[in-house]
DNA sequence: TAGATTGTTAATCGATTAACAATC
DNA sequence: TAGATTGTTAATCGATTAACAATC
């Protein structure tokens, strides 16, 4: 009940520490010192320690941490151990590679139903699931304890097809759409903007090649 | 000359000034304040103004900034008016549906090529494009002066692959493959860990379920 | 000119790093 | 026990916000 909020400055660092911890896992490795993680992963050993006892002791002095466990604690933080419904909305491209090369089960997310409103669409199967049209979603969510929609559409519908699902109980959206979503405060958003991203990656080619002349 | 670094923080932002300046500007938006950009946006006007302040004065007191200008000086800093030579590595689901959805060309990266080593895609058409044989690859980067290369390839070869990229002269990695990859500090690299991204929506789902018990 | 709003300096806030006492 | 390494407090650094003088 203590809610001494984490910043995202640190769940966003989580992720990647819960997969480095599954590599040494997978490689048999039994314990490992913040250092040694300090080494592998080029962040400081002292911000390993302060982002781990953001969520109580996990490690043992003069011994360190052991792997398993604190892969397993770090699971358990993100929540990993237990089951979302998620849909797709948005059954073009991008809808269709996700439901095909996500392993949404692995961690959890189980992929309930795709979504489109493209009739030539309709019924073709994905990931062993066919797709449905739009005017089904709302119903489906509800009636399904949907927590997750994958947003896969154009940008113009985006807008109108969240409102959709905050009122029939969404819990989080995956937004690859390029619009920022006003949503209630209670439901999560979590933006993928691609192009967003590609940009500042030609931002950073382009400064380093004007500093080199 | 004046290398004053600015901050990736900084940087990461402006993709979205961008997209809200272009939205403005096909509005027929002429000029907008600091307040004005910060309600819509829901930033506050001192970052606004810190973060254009970066680059130099685009404004003017007691006005407001020019959206049309503004728009495009951004593009300018962002190299948006500069081209870029791009190729795709791995024509799965998520390469394919890269090549076919994100308008590369509208913001000045040209698609070159895309590549795999299955040879049961060889010569299947993306986007116009043939995919050609991974064999192909480090020639063809070479030969073309390709600058930005998307890995859609599983972890296990993207280092690898990396490598032979940089070896090559590309100048920035696009990475959809979840690991990290170790190249020299003049090549720029842009993650996108798809799986890092939902782990952390599913962390702020628990964490509002968790705080409303 | 008066009013508005930038550009910029100063203050605050938060995140990262360093240091070290606690303890396994 | 001695050595190692965490957990945690303190110091530093950087980013954000506030304030206001400059100026259009």
């Amino acid at each position: 009940m203590e809610n001494k909020e984490i910043s995202q400055a640190v769940i966003g660092r989580l992720p990647r520490y819960f997969r480095y911890l599954g590599e040494l896992k997978d490689e048999g490795i039994e314990r490992i010192s913040s250092q040694e993680l300090s080494d592998i992963m080029q962040v400081t050993a002292s911000q390993i320690r302060q982002d781990f006892n953001n969520f109580g002791g996990f490690g043992q002095q003069g011994y360190g941490y052991k792997v398993e466990y604190l892969y397993e604690e770090i699971g358990k933080i993100l929540g990993l151990d237990k089951t979302h419904n998620l849909i797709i909305i948005g059954a073009g491209n991008l809808g269709q590679a996700l439901a095909n090369y996500m392993n949404f089960e692995r961690r959890g997310f189980l992929f309930k139903g795709i979504f489109d409103n493209n009739p030539a669409l309709f019924g073709k199967k994905i990931r062993n699931m066919e797709i449905k049209p739009m005017e089904e979603m709302e119903a489906f969510v509800k009636e399904n304890g949907i927590d997750i929609a994958v947003l896969t559409i154009p940008k113009g519908s985006a807008v109108e097809v969240a409102g959709k699902l905050v009122e029939n109980g969404i819990r989080g959206i995956w937004n690859f759409a390029h619009v920022d979503l006003p949503v209630p405060a209670e439901i999560q958003v979590e933006n993928v903007h691609l192009s967003d991203s590609l940009m500042k990656l030609a931002y950073n080619i382009n400064r380093y090649e004007q500093n080199e002349l």
